[in-house]
DNA sequence: CAGTATGCATCAGTATTTCTTATGCTCGAT
DNA sequence: ATCGAGCATAAGAAATACTGATGCATACTG
């Protein structure tokens, strides 16, 4: 199960196409075709069906597999890369976008005059693709939100060797649309809900399954999938009557068209985390440093 | 990175030498020398010092990284073979000592009823040693202890594709050795026992981080440190007064010298888990389902 | 329904990689 | 200072992993 193998499987996969994947990992068809016969020889079984090029119930299984663990050799690479590269003056963050509060903005301030010559960059994207960034060492710092019980840590998939600390912890809020009969409430249970129409936009708002698993409830039943990470598009949605969705509290205040209602009964906070590398660069030590300083918080490994 | 490479690395440093490395892996010293080389060409760093043979920095990364990627290699590896390999009458359980219940033996005794011929295998193991059998196949199923909030979930570690659900919640007790002046309370709060002496038994009893987390708080200082998984030895430490240890109620209770005392505020539980692949065998699948009719838990991807 | 085009498989040949064996070299111990 | 254990290096053999050419099956097209 060489990598590279595995790389070409899964663009084959993805692709749904030898040849295709082949021009993009700069091979030749004949080599794709190659790797492919060298997996299933390995491995003993047929993974990829031809014509059309689709998973076999094995390649499924592997596909399960494989792109997390090209993830986590990048993420090693990534590590060890990072000790030779000092670029001191240079940070960039990834973070979901409801994750973006008060306490980062301030930190950043903070760092902007203690490391002069400061040069920032910020990408804003979905959960996954933070982790991803940060592992990979494209971005330096990550920060992620979610819902959680008060002081209790994200439930965030496998990170490998990296540190995560709490960052901000505030009220959470339900979007209603103006109009709403509940929105002037001054406020609302979770678990009176799961019987209404949420929009499901697991990249900006706190994803459906997420209010599930902290509800303990099913229901939460979406007629909408908002990908992306547009919170005015969001708002829009919700404005327009499309679905409930949960952000924290001052964002959604300040979102137009739309009755931000705090949500009391499951007792929850939106929480921010920061994630970086357990070896971080020096901008990103000294950011998780000033956001430890205000808001100190449980670390985990 | 390729996978030989990164086992043969981690293989030179667990046993600090070149040559019995080479031995080990049916290498030559030769042959080992260069896949060092390699690894350290291809990562543009020294990994190893030589005479004596250690970790670099860049080397304590990597090995940081390695060992969790070769586990997932060989899991999915593991779950591909188990596609193949149908043998309805095998069922092999590996376990953490506190983890096999009434719960647990009441499901294996009616799946004794059900699929008749069963050859059933049971192992005692640590936490992550049972998760690594799992994942690699050696083992069905696993089933794993610990403690948390009622109905909350383990902090597993990453698991990869699996599927985890509750198999059992029970009462916590604290073993106290038969005179203590605790011995005869009714219940006793964790938060009172931070400063007590405490034994470091993390493949039997609840790790003492863990009691850290649960509680906040620091302190759980430990004077001596239980490997293994031998209830019984840990429970003749106890009643020597070598210090305290957090098992399950019933369990603790049938332990000989010692005392159980009922553990109150936080409001946690012992609770175990049981954990096999995606993909499980059919044995596996029948006890889960079996377990899961008795109790019905949450389940996790 | 035939013809054609598209796309994966296969083959042969070459280049590269990856071992082994043999030998050299370096550090640490006495 | 010498010796020995152990890692590095060299050279050659074997396996491997590419490319390019060609074959063959399937899915369109008229």
């Amino acid at each position: 199960m060489d990598p590279h193998l595995l790389r070409t499987f899964v663009a084959v996969l993805e692709h749904r196409s030898f040849s295709t994947a082949a021009s993009v990992l700069g091979y030749t068809q004949s080599a794709v075709s190659q790797h492919i016969a060298a997996l299933e020889a390995d491995l003993g079984t047929r993974l990829v069906e031809r014509r059309p090029v689709t998973a076999t119930a094995a390649g499924t299984r592997l596909m399960e597999h494989a792109p997390g663990l090209l993830l986590r050799l990048d993420a090693a690479r990534a590590d060890l890369a990072r000790l030779h590269d000092t670029r001191p003056s240079r940070l960039t963050v990834a973070h979901t976008p409801a994750a973006f509060g008060p306490a980062v903005a301030q930190a950043l301030e903070r760092l902007h005059h203690a490391a002069h010559p400061l040069e920032l960059e910020v990408r804003v994207l979905g959960r996954e693709a933070v982790i991803e960034e940060v592992l990979t060492g494209r971005a330096d710092l990550g920060l992620v939100d979610g819902a959680t019980a008060p002081s209790d840590p994200l439930p965030l998939p496998d990170l490998g060797p990296t540190t995560t600390l709490a960052a901000a912890e505030q009220e959470l809020a339900v979007l209603f649309p103006d109009g709403h009969p509940l929105a002037r409430r001054g406020s609302v249970r979770l678990t009176d809900l799961t019987q209404a129409h949420w929009i499901d936009a697991p990249d900006t708002a706190i994803p459906l399954d997420r209010l599930r698993a902290v509800c303990r409830a099913d229901g939460f039943r979406a007629r909408i999938r908002h990908r992306g990470t547009d919170l005015h598009g969001l708002a829009a949605l919700a404005a327009a009557g499309h679905g409930l969705a949960v952000l924290p509290m001052p964002l959604a205040a300040a979102l137009p068209g739309v009755a931000a209602v705090p949500l009391t009964q499951p007792r929850l906070v939106h929480r921010t985390e920061l994630i970086h590398p357990a070896n971080p660069t020096e901008a990103a030590r000294q950011l998780a440093e000033l956001v430890a300083d205000r808001r100190p918080g449980p670390q985990r490994g």
